[in-house]
DNA sequence: CAATTTTTGTATCGAACGATACAGATGTAG
DNA sequence: CTACATCTGTATCGTTCGATACAAAAATTG
Protein backbone atom coordinates (compact mmCIF):
# COMPACT_ATOMS: atom_id res chain seq x y z
CA UNK A 1 0.00 0.00 0.00
CA UNK A 2 1.05 3.46 -0.11
CA UNK A 3 2.96 4.89 2.34
CA UNK A 4 2.75 8.30 4.01
CA UNK A 5 -0.12 10.56 5.20
CA UNK A 6 -3.13 9.94 3.10
CA UNK A 7 -4.98 12.26 1.63
CA UNK A 8 -8.63 13.81 3.20
CA UNK A 9 -10.18 14.53 0.53
CA UNK A 10 -11.69 12.84 -2.71
CA UNK A 11 -10.24 14.46 -6.36
CA UNK A 12 -13.27 13.59 -8.38
CA UNK A 13 -15.34 16.01 -5.13
CA UNK A 14 -12.78 18.88 -5.14
CA UNK A 15 -12.31 18.73 -8.64
CA UNK A 16 -16.16 18.88 -8.95
CA UNK A 17 -15.97 22.45 -6.88
CA UNK A 18 -13.57 24.00 -8.32
CA UNK A 19 -15.06 23.40 -11.94
CA UNK A 20 -18.01 25.38 -10.71
CA UNK A 21 -15.62 28.15 -9.98
CA UNK A 22 -14.04 28.04 -13.24
CA UNK A 23 -17.40 28.18 -14.84
CA UNK A 24 -18.47 30.96 -12.79
CA UNK A 25 -15.27 33.28 -13.20
CA UNK A 26 -13.90 31.81 -16.38
CA UNK A 27 -10.06 30.70 -15.58
CA UNK A 28 -8.29 34.17 -15.27
CA UNK A 29 -11.65 35.08 -12.93
CA UNK A 30 -10.74 31.97 -10.58
CA UNK A 31 -8.09 32.99 -8.11
CA UNK A 32 -6.40 30.50 -6.19
CA UNK A 33 -7.82 31.41 -2.97
CA UNK A 34 -11.19 31.69 -4.32
CA UNK A 35 -10.50 28.17 -5.46
CA UNK A 36 -9.14 26.73 -2.67
CA UNK A 37 -11.79 27.88 -0.37
CA UNK A 38 -14.00 26.22 -2.53
CA UNK A 39 -12.58 22.83 -2.63
CA UNK A 40 -12.56 22.97 1.07
CA UNK A 41 -8.35 22.46 1.03
CA UNK A 42 -5.25 24.10 1.20
CA UNK A 43 -3.12 25.75 -1.06
CA UNK A 44 -0.10 23.36 -1.13
CA UNK A 45 -2.46 19.83 -1.36
CA UNK A 46 -3.70 21.52 -4.34
CA UNK A 47 -0.36 22.19 -5.80
CA UNK A 48 0.77 18.98 -4.70
CA UNK A 49 -2.05 17.15 -6.32
CA UNK A 50 -2.47 19.21 -9.57
CA UNK A 51 1.19 20.70 -10.20
CA UNK A 52 -0.71 24.37 -10.50
CA UNK A 53 -3.82 26.19 -11.86
CA UNK A 54 -3.29 25.11 -15.57
CA UNK A 55 -3.34 21.78 -13.95
CA UNK A 56 -5.79 21.78 -11.46
CA UNK A 57 -8.02 22.90 -14.59
CA UNK A 58 -6.77 20.61 -17.19
CA UNK A 59 -8.15 17.88 -14.39
CA UNK A 60 -11.33 19.90 -14.30
CA UNK A 61 -11.80 19.67 -18.29
CA UNK A 62 -11.07 15.79 -17.89
CA UNK A 63 -14.06 15.59 -15.60
CA UNK A 64 -16.42 17.69 -17.02
CA UNK A 65 -15.78 15.28 -20.13
CA UNK A 66 -16.41 12.28 -17.82
CA UNK A 67 -19.31 13.77 -16.27
CA UNK A 68 -21.07 14.27 -20.36
CA UNK A 69 -19.80 11.27 -21.48
CA UNK A 70 -23.22 10.03 -20.99
CA UNK A 71 -25.16 12.50 -22.81
CA UNK A 72 -22.97 11.72 -25.89
CA UNK A 73 -23.45 7.57 -25.54
CA UNK A 74 -27.14 8.39 -25.37
CA UNK A 75 -26.49 10.58 -28.52
CA UNK A 76 -24.41 8.65 -30.80
CA UNK A 77 -26.88 5.28 -30.00
CA UNK A 78 -29.61 7.33 -31.63
CA UNK A 79 -31.14 5.32 -34.52
CA UNK A 80 -30.57 7.98 -37.23
CA UNK A 81 -28.83 11.03 -38.20
CA UNK A 82 -32.00 13.45 -37.22
CA UNK A 83 -32.30 11.65 -34.13
CA UNK A 84 -28.34 12.13 -33.18
CA UNK A 85 -29.39 16.01 -33.99
CA UNK A 86 -32.14 16.34 -31.94
CA UNK A 87 -30.41 14.08 -28.95
CA UNK A 88 -27.38 16.29 -29.09
CA UNK A 89 -29.53 19.43 -28.87
CA UNK A 90 -31.89 18.72 -26.37
CA UNK A 91 -29.19 17.21 -24.28
CA UNK A 92 -27.37 20.09 -24.42
CA UNK A 93 -30.25 22.60 -23.86
CA UNK A 94 -32.01 20.49 -20.99
CA UNK A 95 -27.71 20.86 -19.24
CA UNK A 96 -27.12 24.53 -20.59
CA UNK A 97 -30.28 25.85 -19.26
CA UNK A 98 -30.29 23.74 -16.09
CA UNK A 99 -32.20 25.33 -13.27
CA UNK A 100 -31.67 23.13 -10.11
CA UNK A 101 -28.62 24.39 -9.37
CA UNK A 102 -26.07 21.40 -10.25
CA UNK A 103 -24.29 23.62 -11.82
CA UNK A 104 -24.18 27.18 -13.69
CA UNK A 105 -25.50 27.78 -16.86
CA UNK A 106 -23.98 27.53 -20.52
CA UNK A 107 -21.08 25.10 -20.66
CA UNK A 108 -18.16 25.02 -19.37
CA UNK A 109 -16.14 24.66 -22.65
CA UNK A 110 -17.62 27.86 -23.32
CA UNK A 111 -18.10 30.02 -20.39
CA UNK A 112 -14.27 29.59 -18.93
CA UNK A 113 -11.89 30.91 -21.09
CA UNK A 114 -12.54 31.83 -24.91
CA UNK A 115 -10.15 34.21 -24.66
CA UNK A 116 -7.04 34.63 -22.37
CA UNK A 117 -3.55 35.66 -21.31
CA UNK A 118 -2.55 32.54 -21.34
CA UNK A 119 -3.15 30.93 -25.25
CA UNK A 120 -3.10 27.76 -23.83
CA UNK A 121 -6.56 27.83 -22.17
CA UNK A 122 -8.54 28.72 -25.22
CA UNK A 123 -6.25 26.40 -27.11
CA UNK A 124 -7.19 23.68 -24.62
CA UNK A 125 -11.14 24.24 -24.45
CA UNK A 126 -11.18 24.50 -28.57
CA UNK A 127 -9.89 20.91 -28.30
CA UNK A 128 -12.25 19.63 -26.18
CA UNK A 129 -15.53 20.97 -28.29
CA UNK A 130 -13.43 19.53 -31.56
CA UNK A 131 -13.85 16.63 -29.81
CA UNK A 132 -17.73 16.37 -29.78
CA UNK A 133 -17.40 17.77 -33.52
CA UNK A 134 -15.62 14.46 -34.38
CA UNK A 135 -17.42 12.36 -32.88
CA UNK A 136 -20.42 13.57 -34.49
CA UNK A 137 -18.72 13.96 -37.88
CA UNK A 138 -17.84 9.96 -37.83
CA UNK A 139 -20.94 8.93 -36.61
CA UNK A 140 -22.93 10.98 -39.90
CA UNK A 141 -19.43 9.67 -41.98
CA UNK A 142 -21.26 6.17 -41.04
CA UNK A 143 -24.81 7.45 -41.92
CA UNK A 144 -24.08 8.34 -44.96
CA UNK A 145 -22.48 5.55 -46.12
CA UNK A 146 -25.37 3.48 -44.71
CA UNK A 147 -27.64 5.78 -46.99
CA UNK A 148 -29.14 7.85 -43.88
CA UNK A 149 -28.16 10.90 -45.25
CA UNK A 150 -28.23 12.39 -48.84
CA UNK A 151 -25.66 12.37 -51.19
CA UNK A 152 -25.10 15.88 -51.08
CA UNK A 153 -25.13 16.33 -47.57
CA UNK A 154 -21.44 16.98 -45.74
CA UNK A 155 -20.31 14.88 -42.12
CA UNK A 156 -18.43 17.99 -41.64
CA UNK A 157 -20.84 20.65 -42.06
CA UNK A 158 -23.37 19.36 -40.05
CA UNK A 159 -21.01 18.50 -37.33
CA UNK A 160 -19.87 21.81 -37.16
CA UNK A 161 -23.64 23.33 -37.88
CA UNK A 162 -24.93 21.16 -34.52
CA UNK A 163 -21.74 22.08 -32.56
CA UNK A 164 -22.47 25.89 -33.26
CA UNK A 165 -25.56 25.71 -32.47
CA UNK A 166 -24.84 24.15 -28.82
CA UNK A 167 -22.43 26.90 -28.28
CA UNK A 168 -24.68 29.36 -29.54
CA UNK A 169 -27.33 28.03 -27.41
CA UNK A 170 -24.91 27.73 -24.31
CA UNK A 171 -24.36 31.52 -24.51
CA UNK A 172 -27.74 32.27 -24.43
CA UNK A 173 -28.56 29.79 -21.58
CA UNK A 174 -25.61 31.80 -19.57
CA UNK A 175 -27.00 34.81 -20.54
CA UNK A 176 -30.55 33.85 -19.07
CA UNK A 177 -32.27 32.21 -21.87
CA UNK A 178 -34.70 29.40 -19.91
CA UNK A 179 -35.35 25.62 -21.19
CA UNK A 180 -38.34 26.52 -23.11
CA UNK A 181 -36.81 29.08 -25.48
CA UNK A 182 -33.93 26.80 -26.08
CA UNK A 183 -36.19 23.86 -27.43
CA UNK A 184 -38.00 26.69 -29.34
CA UNK A 185 -34.86 27.26 -30.66
CA UNK A 186 -34.21 23.68 -31.17
CA UNK A 187 -37.37 23.48 -33.25
CA UNK A 188 -35.78 26.18 -36.13
CA UNK A 189 -32.68 24.52 -35.95
CA UNK A 190 -34.17 21.37 -36.82
CA UNK A 191 -36.26 22.44 -38.96
CA UNK A 192 -36.60 24.55 -42.29
CA UNK A 193 -36.15 27.87 -42.46
CA UNK A 194 -39.71 28.92 -42.69
CA UNK A 195 -40.30 30.58 -45.79
CA UNK A 196 -42.95 33.81 -46.15
CA UNK A 197 -46.11 32.34 -47.56
CA UNK A 198 -45.77 34.32 -50.46
CA UNK A 199 -42.43 33.12 -51.43
CA UNK A 200 -41.81 29.95 -53.84
CA UNK A 201 -39.78 27.34 -52.03
CA UNK A 202 -38.08 25.88 -54.77
CA UNK A 203 -36.43 25.85 -56.74
CA UNK A 204 -33.91 28.54 -54.57
CA UNK A 205 -35.58 32.22 -53.98
CA UNK A 206 -33.23 34.74 -55.02
CA UNK A 207 -31.78 36.24 -52.03
CA UNK A 208 -29.74 39.56 -51.33
CA UNK A 209 -26.59 39.08 -50.50
CA UNK A 210 -23.03 40.20 -49.27
CA UNK A 211 -21.17 37.69 -50.93
CA UNK A 212 -20.39 38.39 -54.90
CA UNK A 213 -22.66 36.54 -57.42
CA UNK A 214 -20.62 33.72 -58.72
CA UNK A 215 -20.02 34.52 -62.33
CA UNK A 216 -23.02 33.19 -64.10
CA UNK B 1 -12.53 77.03 -27.02
CA UNK B 2 -11.73 74.26 -24.80
CA UNK B 3 -8.59 75.58 -22.32
CA UNK B 4 -5.81 73.14 -21.00
CA UNK B 5 -3.26 71.57 -22.79
CA UNK B 6 -4.88 69.12 -25.60
CA UNK B 7 -5.10 65.55 -25.92
CA UNK B 8 -2.47 64.71 -28.55
CA UNK B 9 -3.86 61.30 -28.94
CA UNK B 10 -7.34 60.29 -30.75
CA UNK B 11 -9.79 58.83 -28.79
CA UNK B 12 -11.28 56.54 -31.52
CA UNK B 13 -7.80 55.21 -32.74
CA UNK B 14 -6.87 54.35 -29.07
CA UNK B 15 -10.32 52.76 -28.79
CA UNK B 16 -9.72 50.37 -31.50
CA UNK B 17 -6.15 49.32 -30.40
CA UNK B 18 -7.50 48.77 -26.89
CA UNK B 19 -10.36 46.66 -28.77
CA UNK B 20 -8.23 44.08 -30.39
CA UNK B 21 -6.35 43.79 -26.71
CA UNK B 22 -9.94 42.75 -25.36
CA UNK B 23 -10.11 40.81 -27.94
CA UNK B 24 -7.31 38.58 -27.91
CA UNK B 25 -6.78 38.35 -24.06
CA UNK B 26 -10.29 39.25 -23.01
CA UNK B 27 -11.43 41.94 -20.49
CA UNK B 28 -9.28 40.11 -17.23
CA UNK B 29 -6.68 39.03 -19.17
CA UNK B 30 -5.63 42.40 -20.72
CA UNK B 31 -3.46 43.99 -18.46
CA UNK B 32 -3.54 47.43 -18.25
CA UNK B 33 0.57 47.64 -19.38
CA UNK B 34 -0.74 45.53 -21.87
CA UNK B 35 -3.30 48.48 -23.16
CA UNK B 36 -1.37 51.27 -22.47
CA UNK B 37 1.06 50.24 -24.67
CA UNK B 38 -0.84 48.91 -27.50
CA UNK B 39 -2.54 52.16 -27.07
CA UNK B 40 0.48 54.27 -27.25
CA UNK B 41 -0.71 55.81 -24.23
CA UNK B 42 0.47 56.25 -20.45
CA UNK B 43 -1.76 55.21 -17.18
CA UNK B 44 -2.79 58.71 -16.51
CA UNK B 45 -4.12 59.57 -19.88
CA UNK B 46 -5.86 56.20 -19.90
CA UNK B 47 -7.81 56.82 -16.63
CA UNK B 48 -8.12 60.55 -17.39
CA UNK B 49 -10.02 59.79 -20.51
CA UNK B 50 -11.88 56.19 -19.30
CA UNK B 51 -11.99 56.32 -15.36
CA UNK B 52 -11.02 53.12 -14.84
CA UNK B 53 -10.32 49.96 -16.74
CA UNK B 54 -14.29 48.69 -16.52
CA UNK B 55 -14.70 52.16 -18.39
CA UNK B 56 -12.52 51.75 -21.15
CA UNK B 57 -13.88 48.49 -21.70
CA UNK B 58 -17.85 50.01 -21.92
CA UNK B 59 -16.25 52.48 -24.28
CA UNK B 60 -14.43 49.99 -26.64
CA UNK B 61 -18.25 48.67 -26.46
CA UNK B 62 -19.60 51.28 -27.43
CA UNK B 63 -17.18 52.05 -30.45
CA UNK B 64 -17.51 48.26 -31.78
CA UNK B 65 -21.59 48.37 -31.79
CA UNK B 66 -20.50 51.90 -34.22
CA UNK B 67 -18.27 49.76 -36.28
CA UNK B 68 -21.22 47.39 -37.05
CA UNK B 69 -23.86 49.37 -37.41
CA UNK B 70 -23.56 49.99 -41.06
CA UNK B 71 -23.85 45.84 -41.13
CA UNK B 72 -26.85 45.87 -38.89
CA UNK B 73 -28.42 48.80 -41.23
CA UNK B 74 -27.94 46.49 -44.45
CA UNK B 75 -29.48 43.85 -42.53
CA UNK B 76 -32.19 45.22 -41.68
CA UNK B 77 -33.15 46.93 -45.01
CA UNK B 78 -33.37 43.58 -46.61
CA UNK B 79 -36.70 43.27 -48.23
CA UNK B 80 -38.05 39.58 -46.41
CA UNK B 81 -36.99 37.90 -43.95
CA UNK B 82 -35.04 35.10 -44.86
CA UNK B 83 -32.66 38.01 -46.52
CA UNK B 84 -32.58 39.57 -42.93
CA UNK B 85 -31.37 36.04 -42.12
CA UNK B 86 -28.87 35.67 -44.93
CA UNK B 87 -27.18 39.07 -44.84
CA UNK B 88 -27.11 38.84 -40.92
CA UNK B 89 -25.42 35.08 -40.70
CA UNK B 90 -23.32 35.95 -43.82
CA UNK B 91 -22.23 38.80 -41.93
CA UNK B 92 -20.95 37.56 -39.16
CA UNK B 93 -19.39 35.08 -41.02
CA UNK B 94 -17.15 37.35 -43.06
CA UNK B 95 -16.13 39.43 -39.78
CA UNK B 96 -15.88 36.16 -37.75
CA UNK B 97 -13.30 34.87 -39.99
CA UNK B 98 -11.88 37.99 -41.40
CA UNK B 99 -8.35 36.77 -42.22
CA UNK B 100 -7.08 39.96 -43.56
CA UNK B 101 -5.26 40.96 -39.87
CA UNK B 102 -8.00 43.99 -39.34
CA UNK B 103 -8.99 42.10 -36.31
CA UNK B 104 -8.66 38.77 -34.03
CA UNK B 105 -10.84 36.33 -35.59
CA UNK B 106 -14.43 35.64 -33.57
CA UNK B 107 -16.79 38.45 -31.99
CA UNK B 108 -15.55 40.69 -29.31
CA UNK B 109 -18.92 40.53 -27.76
CA UNK B 110 -18.81 36.61 -26.84
CA UNK B 111 -14.95 36.44 -27.01
CA UNK B 112 -13.59 39.06 -24.37
CA UNK B 113 -15.65 37.74 -21.27
CA UNK B 114 -18.57 35.33 -21.08
CA UNK B 115 -17.74 34.96 -17.58
CA UNK B 116 -15.02 37.07 -14.83
CA UNK B 117 -14.75 37.77 -11.65
CA UNK B 118 -16.65 40.78 -11.79
CA UNK B 119 -20.40 39.83 -13.12
CA UNK B 120 -20.62 43.63 -14.48
CA UNK B 121 -18.59 42.52 -17.58
CA UNK B 122 -20.55 39.66 -18.58
CA UNK B 123 -23.92 41.85 -18.21
CA UNK B 124 -22.44 44.28 -20.22
CA UNK B 125 -21.92 42.18 -23.23
CA UNK B 126 -25.30 40.21 -22.59
CA UNK B 127 -26.88 43.74 -23.14
CA UNK B 128 -24.91 44.63 -26.19
CA UNK B 129 -25.53 40.96 -27.86
CA UNK B 130 -29.68 41.37 -27.00
CA UNK B 131 -29.56 44.66 -28.26
CA UNK B 132 -29.22 42.72 -31.90
CA UNK B 133 -31.64 40.14 -30.75
CA UNK B 134 -33.88 43.04 -30.16
CA UNK B 135 -33.65 44.22 -33.29
CA UNK B 136 -34.14 41.15 -35.40
CA UNK B 137 -37.12 40.27 -32.98
CA UNK B 138 -38.56 43.68 -34.04
CA UNK B 139 -37.66 43.62 -37.77
CA UNK B 140 -39.75 39.94 -37.75
CA UNK B 141 -42.57 40.93 -36.03
CA UNK B 142 -43.00 43.46 -38.60
CA UNK B 143 -42.82 40.91 -40.96
CA UNK B 144 -44.97 38.70 -39.36
CA UNK B 145 -47.93 41.36 -39.10
CA UNK B 146 -47.45 42.19 -42.83
CA UNK B 147 -47.65 38.98 -43.27
CA UNK B 148 -44.11 38.07 -44.68
CA UNK B 149 -43.83 35.19 -42.31
CA UNK B 150 -45.76 32.05 -41.56
CA UNK B 151 -48.84 32.74 -38.68
CA UNK B 152 -47.02 30.81 -36.56
CA UNK B 153 -43.75 31.47 -36.56
CA UNK B 154 -42.55 32.98 -33.41
CA UNK B 155 -40.50 36.58 -34.14
CA UNK B 156 -38.81 36.11 -30.82
CA UNK B 157 -37.49 32.19 -31.44
CA UNK B 158 -36.19 33.46 -34.91
CA UNK B 159 -34.62 36.25 -33.87
CA UNK B 160 -33.05 34.05 -30.94
CA UNK B 161 -32.04 31.24 -33.27
CA UNK B 162 -30.35 33.77 -35.40
CA UNK B 163 -28.12 35.47 -32.29
CA UNK B 164 -27.30 31.90 -31.34
CA UNK B 165 -26.55 30.19 -34.71
CA UNK B 166 -24.49 33.84 -35.34
CA UNK B 167 -22.33 33.42 -31.50
CA UNK B 168 -21.86 29.31 -31.94
CA UNK B 169 -20.47 30.68 -35.88
CA UNK B 170 -17.83 33.26 -33.75
CA UNK B 171 -16.48 30.70 -31.59
CA UNK B 172 -15.83 28.50 -34.00
CA UNK B 173 -14.19 31.13 -36.17
CA UNK B 174 -12.18 32.20 -32.77
CA UNK B 175 -11.12 28.20 -32.56
CA UNK B 176 -9.99 28.52 -36.40
CA UNK B 177 -12.74 27.80 -38.62
CA UNK B 178 -12.31 29.01 -42.09
CA UNK B 179 -14.75 31.48 -43.99
CA UNK B 180 -15.73 28.69 -46.59
CA UNK B 181 -16.55 26.55 -43.43
CA UNK B 182 -18.81 29.17 -41.99
CA UNK B 183 -20.19 29.32 -45.11
CA UNK B 184 -21.29 25.80 -45.09
CA UNK B 185 -22.66 26.04 -42.28
CA UNK B 186 -24.92 29.09 -42.86
CA UNK B 187 -26.39 26.93 -46.12
CA UNK B 188 -27.66 24.29 -43.14
CA UNK B 189 -28.90 27.25 -40.84
CA UNK B 190 -31.40 28.60 -43.86
CA UNK B 191 -32.30 25.28 -45.54
CA UNK B 192 -34.44 22.14 -43.38
CA UNK B 193 -32.34 19.86 -41.90
CA UNK B 194 -31.65 17.18 -44.22
CA UNK B 195 -33.88 14.25 -44.24
CA UNK B 196 -33.13 10.71 -44.53
CA UNK B 197 -33.95 9.75 -47.74
CA UNK B 198 -35.74 6.48 -46.11
CA UNK B 199 -37.67 8.99 -43.80
CA UNK B 200 -41.01 10.17 -44.00
CA UNK B 201 -40.61 13.99 -44.02
CA UNK B 202 -44.50 14.83 -43.52
CA UNK B 203 -46.65 14.14 -41.13
CA UNK B 204 -43.56 14.77 -38.51
CA UNK B 205 -41.72 11.41 -37.87
CA UNK B 206 -41.18 9.78 -34.65
CA UNK B 207 -37.94 10.64 -33.13
CA UNK B 208 -36.30 9.55 -30.35
CA UNK B 209 -36.50 12.20 -27.70
CA UNK B 210 -34.69 12.72 -24.21
CA UNK B 211 -38.02 14.78 -23.13
CA UNK B 212 -41.00 12.50 -22.28
CA UNK B 213 -44.11 12.27 -24.40
CA UNK B 214 -46.95 14.25 -22.99
CA UNK B 215 -49.41 11.83 -22.38
CA UNK B 216 -51.00 11.31 -25.65
C1' DC C 1 9.35 1.19 18.79
C1' DA C 2 12.18 4.30 15.27
C1' DA C 3 12.65 5.47 10.33
C1' DT C 4 10.51 6.94 6.27
C1' DT C 5 7.14 9.02 3.35
C1' DT C 6 3.51 11.97 2.19
C1' DT C 7 -0.03 15.41 3.42
C1' DT C 8 -1.59 19.29 6.08
C1' DG C 9 -1.88 24.10 7.95
C1' DT C 10 0.39 28.53 8.56
C1' DA C 11 2.71 32.08 6.96
C1' DT C 12 4.66 34.25 3.28
C1' DC C 13 7.21 34.92 -1.08
C1' DG C 14 8.30 37.84 -5.53
C1' DA C 15 5.72 39.47 -9.39
C1' DA C 16 2.11 41.60 -11.59
C1' DC C 17 -2.11 43.78 -11.01
C1' DG C 18 -5.09 48.17 -11.30
C1' DA C 19 -4.66 52.69 -10.10
C1' DT C 20 -2.26 57.51 -8.61
C1' DA C 21 0.86 61.44 -6.87
C1' DC C 22 3.35 64.69 -8.59
C1' DA C 23 5.92 67.80 -11.31
C1' DG C 24 6.80 69.50 -15.79
C1' DA C 25 4.82 70.61 -20.31
C1' DT C 26 1.49 72.90 -23.25
C1' DG C 27 -2.41 74.88 -24.36
C1' DT C 28 -6.24 79.05 -23.62
C1' DA C 29 -7.98 83.48 -21.37
C1' DG C 30 -7.38 88.05 -20.10
C1' DC D 1 3.22 88.86 -20.20
C1' DT D 2 0.65 86.29 -16.01
C1' DA D 3 -2.89 83.18 -14.42
C1' DC D 4 -5.20 79.16 -15.10
C1' DA D 5 -6.56 74.64 -16.79
C1' DT D 6 -5.53 70.29 -18.70
C1' DC D 7 -2.61 66.73 -20.31
C1' DT D 8 1.86 64.02 -20.23
C1' DG D 9 5.65 61.11 -18.39
C1' DT D 10 7.96 59.06 -14.46
C1' DA D 11 7.87 56.69 -10.61
C1' DT D 12 5.37 54.28 -7.45
C1' DC D 13 1.42 53.13 -4.53
C1' DG D 14 -1.27 49.17 -1.89
C1' DT D 15 -3.47 44.87 -3.16
C1' DT D 16 -3.92 40.61 -4.98
C1' DC D 17 -2.10 37.24 -7.80
C1' DG D 18 -0.11 32.38 -8.34
C1' DA D 19 2.97 29.68 -5.97
C1' DT D 20 6.18 27.84 -1.81
C1' DA D 21 9.06 27.12 2.57
C1' DC D 22 8.66 24.98 6.52
C1' DA D 23 7.40 22.27 10.39
C1' DA D 24 3.91 19.49 12.54
C1' DA D 25 0.73 15.60 11.66
C1' DA D 26 -0.43 11.02 10.13
C1' DA D 27 0.07 7.14 7.71
C1' DT D 28 3.23 2.69 6.29
C1' DT D 29 7.58 -0.12 6.81
C1' DG D 30 10.69 -3.01 9.28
Amino acid sequence: MRTGRPRNFCTDTVLDRAMTVFWRKGYEGASLSELTEAMGINPPSLYAAFGNKEGLFRAVLARYDARRQALMDRVLAAPDPRSVARLFLEGVAEFAADTEGRHPPGCLLVQSGLSCSDADIPEALAEHRAEKERALRERFERDKEAGNLPEDASPATLARYLVAMANGMCIQASAGATGKQLRDIIEVALAAWPDSVKMVVSPAPREASLRPEPAA
